[in-house]
DNA sequence: CGATAATATATCGGTAATCGATATGATGTT
DNA sequence: AACATCATATCGATTACCGATATATTATCG
């Protein structure tokens, strides 16, 4: 159904997709500056209008996830207060970002592209 | 993180979205008449200029899936050539299209929305 | 006419990630 | 003092995609 040497480029991972998006989220709310995992999850709550939300099960997997593969750091926040590991962006990380959006994007346009002519059409 | 009785309406399943993203190429691939299944990977791969791609292995769960819950119906094809299973879209599986459609353009607004931001400026 | 490629469907085991539940403890509030 | 909230962590169950494998039929080409 597709030759292993198709040059597509943009190709559709379904088992990925969700994960990138995940990824992506954090990446983007960590681009407005460093910030620890609960404060992650009510920024991306707050600016996609409910939309996206992280179930805590799933966020700290990731994030531990994202730190081993070198996309954001999590430093244990050293003053007092409550005890919170603060994350940044890493080179990595800004480069991935600004790659994935613009990968999403894409795939994004391609399924728009076949869900328009499926769209309710208002009387 | 969030009450139970969040009205919100259009929230995000990781887990259900890529699923999600698979039946609605499926239907919307079929909302232009009958095919089969061989023929839908086909379809959905040259209108999506090869970005989405259904490999056979999850094709055809895919299919039987939505044939179960009743979005599709399949019959095989009676005349002579090869075994053929026919699937056309049902009344529900119409509805759901036209529903989902809106739903998944919902969220992805929302994706853009976080992800503009973080878009790759043109130097 | 014999070999091979493409069409067409089906199923199974491995893998990976979300999700809910559960645990722990500090801090602020009443 | 009691309680809700903040904050992080981990585990088991579930789910379903994906590659490999199997089976048959039909078209193509030498």
């Amino acid at each position: 159904m597709s030759k292993p040497g198709t040059p597509g480029g943009q190709e559709f991972d379904a088992q990925g997709f969700a994960r990138g998006i995940h990824e992506l989220l954090v990446l983007a709310a960590l681009r407005e500056g460093p910030r620890h995992g609960y404060q992650i999850a009510l920024d991306v709550e707050a600016h996609s209008n409910g939309v996206f939300r992280f179930r805590h099960g799933t966020l700290y997997p990731i994030l531990h996830r994202m730190d081993a593969k070198g996309l954001i750091h999590g430093r244990w926040s050293s003053g007092k207060g409550r005890r919170k590991k603060v994350y940044s962006l890493t080179d990595g990380g800004r480069r991935h970002l600004s790659g994935e959006a613009d990968r999403v994007q894409d795939i994004m346009s391609g399924l728009m592209r076949m869900l328009r002519r499926a769209r309710k059409v208002p009387a």
